[in-house]
DNA sequence: TATGAATGAGTCTTCATTCAT
DNA sequence: GATGAATGAAGACTCATTCAT
C-alpha cells in the first residue's frame, strides 16, 4: 500500500516516510556544500553522494536551486544556532574573557560560513533567494550582529565597559577581526598562515585598551 | 614581412606586436573580473569583450585559467597600488584622521577586491594558483596588512599612539571593521544597507578610547 | 585565417563558408521533416543526419525551434513554389482538364504538407511561430487558396464556367477534396487504400455537373 | 474479503469492481484528448486527472499507450455516434437542406476528431495501432464515408439528385469540404478566421448547380 | 599568426516504467 | 490490488578547446 522507500533511507526509520528522502537530499547537500563551493556541486554529485538516482531530487525541489537553497537555509541555520548557544551572558565572568569567548564563537560562525556564502557570489540568482529567505528571519545576520551589539549596551549598563563609546561599532570591530582572520586564514599560502585563534587575546586586549596614548 | 596583427591592438604602436595581443587580452579579461564573478567568465566573452577571435587566447596563454590569473593578478597589484598611495605618513596630521584615511582607504581597496575574491572560490584551482602567486610579491597582502602594522609601530615610537598595543592586532581589527563593511553592504538586502563611508569615524573613535571603563 | 569547415559540408564549395553549414543544417531538418513527424525529431538526430557534430546548431540558431521553423518555412515554400508552377492558365485548354490539373497540383502539395502539419500540432509554440510566419508571405495558404478562386473567376468571366456561383466555395470544395484524397490514403490501412489520384476525374466531373437533378 | 478500490471510483457501484478503475482511466484520458494533443500528455497527467496513483494504470494496461489506444477508441466511436444520430433521412424534407445538416454534422465531427487525429501523427506506433483497430469495425472511417455515398444514391433513386453523378465523388467532395473549414480555423490567425458554419450555404449551393456552364 | 567554426564531454531536467509496502 | 516514490535512459543546451584555412 505505501510505495517503496529508497534503499538509501531505510535507516531512517524514525521519520515520516514522505519526507524522509527530501530530509536525506538536503542533509546531502548541505554536507557537500559544507566541503566545496556550491558552483561545483552538480545534481549528479548530490545523487551520488545521497546514493540516490539522478532524477529524484526532482520528485522533491523544483529545481536545482530548490533544493540547494533549503540545504543553504538549514546549513546557516545550523550554525547560527550552534554560534547562539555558545556565547556568553552579561554580567557573568570577566569582560575581557567573554569578548575573547564572543570572538571564538565568530570565528567558529564564519570560519565555516565565510567559504559557503563566498563560493554563493558565482551564483546570483541563489545569492539573492538565499540573502531574501534569511533576511528578518530569527537567527538572520541583523540578529546575530545584535547578539554583540546587546551584549555591549548591557555591559555598558552595568559599568562594565565603557559607555562613551557606540555598541554598533564595537560589534564592527569584533566582527571583522574574526573575519580578517578567517580571511586571511583561507587566503595565505599554507605555509605562512597564523592559527586564527590564537591572535584573539591581542585582539581583545587591543579592543579593551584601545589606541590613544595613555595620559 | 611581419606576422599579421589583430585589428583590436593595431592602436598599440609602440608596443612589441607579440605581446600586444597578449596585454590587450589581460586588460580586457581584467576589466570583466571588475564587473562580475570569475565563474561566469567565458572564453567567448573575454574574445567578444576583446573584439578577437575565439582561438587566440590559446597563443599566448596554455588555457583559460593562465589568462585569468595573469588578470587577477594585474587587478590585485592595481588595486594594490592605488591603496598604496591612499595612504597617510606616520607623524603628519591628527593620529585618528590619520587612522580615518586608512580606514577609507581599505574600504575602497576590498570593496574592490572582494567580489573578485569571493567569485574566486567557486575556482578552487584557480584561486590556489592565485594565493601561490601573490604570496611573496610585493603589494601581497601581507605587505598591505604590514602597512599598518607599520605605520601603528611608528605613531607608537612617536608617542601619538599608547605603546603597550600589539600593532598587529590593530591591523587586524582595522581591516576587519573595513571589510565587514563592504560584506554587510553586499549581503543585506537593499533596503537595510547602511552606508559603508558614515560609518568609520565611530569605529576609530571606538578603537582609540577602547572598551574598557574610564577609571 | 579562414577558420576550418565542418568535413559536411566541403562539397559546398560555391558556397559563402559563413552560411554554408547553417544552409546544410536546415537542409538536413528539412528532409528529416519530409520523413517524419516534428515531435520525433532529436537535435542529435539532426546533427547525425548532417554528419556533423552535437553542438554546432547552436552557433548558427538560438535552439532547436529556430532551426525547425527555417525548415519548416524553406519546405512549406519549396512546396508552395512547386504547387505554383503546376498550375493550368485561365482560358488555355478545357477547362475541366485545368480543374484536373489543379486538383492534381493540390493533391501533391497537401500529400506532401499534410503530414508535416499535423504532425506541428504537437508542438503547439512552434506552430504559432510557424502560422504567424507564413501569413501574409507571398506563398501564404490565402495566396494559394486565392489562386484557384482567381482562376474560377477568370474562367466565369470568360464564360467557361457558369457565373451563378461562388468562386470561393468552389475552392473550398476542390481543396478539400484533394485533402480528404490524402488524409485517407494515410488513416486507411494498407490494403483498403484507394490511389487518391485516380478519384479525381470522377469528382471534378461530380463538380463540374452539379447534383441538382437534371430538368 | 473483496480487494480495494481506488477511492477515485467509488461512485461506480454498479459496475464490475475489477473493471471499474479501468473504465476510469479510459475516461479521463479521453476527456485530455479531447483538450489537447496526444503527445503532450503524461502518464502522471492522466493519473493526476484521475486522482489515481501514478503506477495503476500498469494494472490494467501493457503500458501508456494501450490505455491511450482505448480512449482513443472510445472517443473515436463517441463522436461517431453522435454523428449517426444527427444524419438526415433520404426523402424526408428538401435535399439541399439535407445536404446542409450533412455538412453541419461533418464539421462537429472533423471539428472535434481533426486535432486528436492531427496529434497522433506524432505518435507513428499508436497512429498505426489506432488505424488498424478502427478498420473495420462498425463506425469505422469508410463507414462514415458510405453513410453519405448512401444516402446520395438513395436521393438519385427518388429522383432527387441527379443520377449521372458519382456518389463517392460528392462524398468526398462534402467531406472535404467541411475539413478544409475545420483546418482554416485552426490554422488561420486568430484575425483571419472566417466562422465555418456560416460558409455552408454556399458550398452546398455551388456542389448542387455545378460549375458547368448552364445551357 | 589570427580566425571563428567544429567538436563533444558534461549539465540540468523530464517522464515512462518498476516495485517495495 | 493500489500506492506513489525511485529509477535511469534520454533530450536540449553550454562552453573550453582544437584546428583547417
Amino acid at each position: 500500500m505505501s510505495p517503496r522507500r529508497a534503499k538509501a533511507v531505510t535507516g531512517r526509520v524514525d521519520q515520516d516516510p514522505a519526507t524522509a528522502l527530501r530530509e536525506h537530499l538536503i542533509d546531502t547537500a548541505e554536507r557537500l556544500l559544507s566541503e566545496r563551493p556550491v558552483a561545483t556541486i552538480t545534481t549528479r554529485d548530490i545523487a551520488r553522494a545521497a546514493a540516490v538516482s539522478d532524477g529524484v531530487l526532482y520528485n522533491y525541489f523544483a529545481d536545482k536551486q530548490d533544493l540547494l537553497l533549503a540545504a543553504l537555509l538549514r546549513r546557516y541555520r545550523a550554525l547560527a544556532e550552534r554560534f547562539e548557544v555558545a556565547l556568553p551572558e552579561p554580567g557573568a565572568g570577566p569582560v575581557e574573557e567573554n569578548l575573547r569567548v564572543f570572538a571564538q564563537a565568530m570565528l567558529d560562525l564564519h570560519g565555516r560560513l565565510m567559504p559557503t556564502i563566498a563560493g554563493l557570489v558565482s551564483e546570483p540568482v541563489l545569492m539573492h533567494r538565499f540573502v531574501e529567505a534569511i533576511h528578518g528571519v530569527p537567527f538572520g545576520p541583523q540578529h546575530n550582529q545584535r547578539r554583540l551589539t546587546d551584549y555591549v549596551a548591557r555591559e555598558q549598563a552595568l559599568g562594565r565597559l565603557a559607555d562613551d563609546v557606540d555598541p554598533s561599532a564595537t560589534s564592527v570591530l569584533m566582527t571583522g577581526a574574526a573575519l580578517v582572520l578567517v580571511v586571511a586564514h583561507h587566503l595565505l599560502p599554507a605555509g605562512a598562515r597564523p592559527s586564527p585563534a590564537i591572535q584573539i587575546p591581542a585582539i581583545v586586549d587591543t579592543l579593551m585598551r584601545g589606541l590613544a596614548p595613555r595620559p
